[in-house]
DNA sequence: GTCTATAGCAGGATAGAC
DNA sequence: GTCTATCCTGCTATAGAC
């Protein structure tokens, strides 16, 4: 999953204070990386967050971080590449099903399950507040293409028109419940359950 | 709706052909303007779209456009304030109503109609695609917010939660004829027929 | 109304010291 | 692993001629 060529094990040589050193918390330099740069790209936009932003946060410098991924898209890549892998294997098993009320609902069980990880919603949240940026980034072709492959799944288009539209806002409901509902104040378990009872529904015949 | 403060009637003198003489088709330079930067905000992303870009799909300048709008962020303005009169009107029209179920169905039925504008599903669409970068541009900010009065009008946070998400996403219904089934091939009429009748469902009891 | 030219700045990325 | 310094590019916006 963590393609990094260059420092599989990066030697902890000198006494400076440095990133990988205010792992205190058990974070390594690489995901205290990641989880700035995700918060900033949500808040501020990927395009609109430099890595001389992400650098300051983390009170060291651009240059640092082009030790750890090679480019502004490879911090990207890093944070998604697990999702899409989870992603794919629900799409496989579901290929492999027969396309019945059962076999979506049971898409959707999967799918919601999905949204459990700690960083799963915030990804979901960067990629919807992303989509123009994100769109020409490999990463963010993956999500997209992978978010279609499921509303496929889930209806044909032999189906009327209302059917399809309603069996694709279930991955709406799913992703919603992290980010269109900010202004009100819920639990996750509370609106996670939501989502899946509402998505659920909505599939069903 | 129109503030243009500086050339309310532009003289026509020169000879040369301009943006403003290409209007055989009945098109302001103004408008076509509008039209080249709402089709890029979309396709590229509003950061990703550069001056630059849209003077040359119009065979003129940057400095050509400084004219017609002051700044970037002023194309955006103008290509929303529209809808953002339109909305509010609906919105002040709904806060007057008794909060029922009828009322919600006709909420959903007087938004259902701003979509009907030939630049208003394309306007949403530029709105989601660049919810990032718009969030700080005034335009969008006022987007934003209707898009939540929308909603606090169609469920209460005393409601449960399903159903609160549930109403939402009748917003989403409506919205998402516009984008989210891009990949197939139905057209408009049937499309929007379709959203309505989903969302008015959704917001049902 | 449109042009050329340019100011002024910020971005991503690299080189090389330590 | 992190730094300083810098390259190169592209952006928004402005000045002033025509």
């Amino acid at each position: 999953m963590s393609q990094d060529p260059a420092h599989a094990s990066a030697p902890r040589s000198r006494h400076r204070i440095g990133l990988d050193d205010q792992a205190t918390d058990g974070q390594s330099a690489r995901t205290r990386i990641q989880d700035v740069a995700l918060q900033l790209f949500i808040e501020e936009g990927y395009d609109k967050t430099s890595l001389r932003e992400i650098a300051e946060k983390l009170g060291v410098t651009k240059a640092a971080l082009y030790y750890h991924f090679p480019t502004k898209e490879a911090i990207v890549a890093s944070l998604t590449e697990d999702r899409v892998v989870a992603v794919a294997k629900i799409l496989e098993w579901a290929n492999a099903q027969p396309r019945t009320e059962q076999t979506r609902q049971e898409l959707i069980r999967r799918y919601a399950e999905t949204m459990r990880g700690p960083r799963s919603g915030q990804i979901i949240r960067f990629f919807e507040r992303n989509q123009a940026t994100v769109k020409d980034l490999g990463a963010g072709e993956a999500m997209r293409k992978q978010m279609v492959e499921v509303m496929n799944l889930l209806s044909t288009k032999t189906e009327p028109y209302d059917v399809q539209l309603r069996r694709s806002l279930a991955i709406f409901a799913i992703h919603a419940s992290w980010f269109a509902m900010r202004e009100r104040e819920w639990n996750e378990e509370e609106g996670q359950a939501a989502a899946l009872k509402v998505a659920i529904d909505l599939v069903a015949d």
